[in-house]
DNA sequence: ACCTTTGTTCTACTTCTATTGTAACACATT
DNA sequence: AATGTGTTACAATAGAAGTAGAACAAAGGT
């Protein structure tokens, strides 16, 4: 699991960090059961501070997509991730309207968005950017 | 152009208000050439401070959706909004990837995501939630 | 039993964001 | 000339975000 961090992105550095273990999770490079390193091996790894591995855990722990045993360590749901519930996609939806918006006003038609959309899973799923 | 405002949403009200001025673009309530309120206009008819709508006005104005003419007033593009380039496109693909890898994560299929986002087309255009 | 490792917690500091407010300015429009 | 416009400046408050160091309690390995 390779972890790459614009230190100059608008992005904060825990939320990089959870959107690519996230991206691990899409991609099925972390399996459920997997363990995770330790907030401080982690951090010293990736030469940022414990306390940013430990809030973008924190982050996944909260969307349930891991578990934090507390002093012992971190492994991805080892139940598997159950299927989004209708909350959820409502959510997720909620989060990606304002951006389809942009994109109409930008003349992009709804096919050219679907498009965007498979071409993206296909992107993740490759590991590709 | 109906503007309801969430004060207690985690999204910030200047974003909000942008939000809303963007689907009446992208729904074709606001068309080119369309003035807007101005600031003290619009803020106290919204029940907000004049930095807040300018700053959703200045927001619009970096994605060229609006022209400011300073000491005169405020409206839609007058030439339409020219097509997304490249980048324009890019952007707003890295914007969505995330939420992407999430739905993924959550087993929602590309199939599913792609319904998704048909349906939050038509939503927009209906106006609808 | 001892030691290392673990996530947790507390405290702390700095920076940034969001929002509101007042006031004055320069220029269009009427 | 008066009004309305966005701009700018200065100010203040509240809160969140980001990063950081140190100590703590318990699990795990030896």
């Amino acid at each position: 699991m390779f972890i790459e961090i614009q230190t100059n992105s608008s992005v904060p550095i825990y939320l990089q960090l959870a959107q690519q273990l996230i991206e691990g999770i899409a991609r099925g490079e972390l399996k459920p059961g997997n363990s995770l390193p330790s907030v401080r091996a982690f951090a010293a790894d990736l030469g940022m501070n414990m306390h940013t591995v430990n809030k973008a855990y924190h982050y996944l722990e909260e969307k349930e997509f891991i578990q934090i045993v507390a002093k012992s360590g971190v492994i991805i749901q080892p139940n598997g991730i159950p299927k989004a519930t209708a909350q959820e996609q409502q959510k997720l939806a909620e989060q990606i309207r304002p951006l389809i918006a942009e994109g109409l006003v930008l003349k992009l038609s709804e096919e050219e968005m679907v498009v965007m959309v498979r071409q993206l899973v296909q992107n993740i799923k490759e590991g590709t950017s």
